[in-house]
DNA sequence: AGACGAATGTAGCGACTGCTACAAGCGCCG
DNA sequence: CGGCGCTTGTAGCAGTCGCTACATTCGTCT
């Protein structure tokens, strides 16, 4: 049994790479499958659909995101709220986190159209995303859920500007932001 | 020639119609063409190729959706910066203009992914919006152009976390940030 | 050895994609 | 009237999509 589970996670970690390397917008059935080094009759045959498949994918990519960011940025660091917003912009526009950026606007697309998978995927992100920030800012801030709830806002809002092209436009805000 | 012209309009008006309905990744040529009553053999005559086709359509949206921003919030109003910004967030979140945000997200994630055109239509309607935003707020806001991009950054993430059912995240977001 | 179920390969289905070749209809000008 | 060019309908191409039926192999247990 932990064979199965083996053979898998082997096929969502090779699924993953290609995802994060072509988009998910490419993600049908044969490309993964070839990717996976199987068919997609084999695809079928272990997620059972591929709803469900690209579900346990979205997943696999979430906590892989998530590990990468806690190796990059370990808690309690004692950063300032202004030094913390800098560090993880940073982080996510260098190159190898741009890539999951892509697949997180294609997530957020799909959840506007009322895909209720997507929008549940990218609802638990979210939330997973603000419990991880609480324990970066610094304890002391004031209004914690409030600020958190603005950076998370404001980053979301520069990745939406640097997909089109408007990066200086996200540094400006957020200058005026810390401003104040 | 103004005839051509005509008749384009009339099938850019009726396509704009089914995308805003049925979503920007479901305007392949057939529906496209079904809804402007005619047939994709007539789509492609008239307007090259089906990138054309897209890129004539959304500018088509966006100058509509710009027109319709105009009607409902008319410049010099004379309102504050907060009060402004809860107006737009409201208005975007009502009804008939849910739908272009919904393809306002497809624009962005297709740009994140590289799509060059996307992304200077994208590029372009949000040019169009730092002008449009200037005009609104009040003319003695200090720092305008610094105002203008954190507004503008704050309203897409607003846009990214309605997406993903996290209204309240954006509204906590907006909240802290008008307490400064 | 034989039986059984899990795993896998082959081939194919019907629907859809963007796009095109061909030909017929249309009005317009000489 | 005759031809000419713009417009349009029909049919079809080659490709991809998710998915399935069928048959086979494989390892395991009796």
């Amino acid at each position: 049994m932990s064979e199965i589970r083996n053979t898998r996670n082997v096929m969502l970690e090779a699924m993953a790479r290609h995802a994060l390397e072509h988009g998910l917008s490419a993600a049908s059935l044969r490309p993964l499958a070839k990717a996976a080094g199987t068919s997609d009759r084999m695809l079928i045959y272990h997620f059972g659909s591929k709803d469900r498949l690209v579900d346990e994918l979205l997943h696999f990519l979430a906590s892989d995101l998530a590990a990468k960011l806690d190796g990059s940025l370990p808690p309690n660091r004692a950063l300032s709220v202004h030094d913390c917003v800098t560090e993880i912009i940073g982080l996510l526009r260098s190159k190898p986190f741009h890539a999951y950026t892509r697949i997180w606007l294609d997530i957020v697309a799909k959840a506007s159209c009322g895909d209720g998978s997507h929008r549940r995927v990218g609802g638990g992100i979210i939330d997973g995303y603000t419990d991880w920030l609480e324990k970066r800012l610094p304890a002391d801030t004031p209004d914690m859920a409030g600020t958190v709830a603005l950076v998370l806002t404001v980053i979301e809002g520069t990745m939406v500007m640097d997909a089109i092209g408007r990066s200086l436009l996200a540094d400006a805000a957020r200058e005026r932001l810390f401003a104040c």
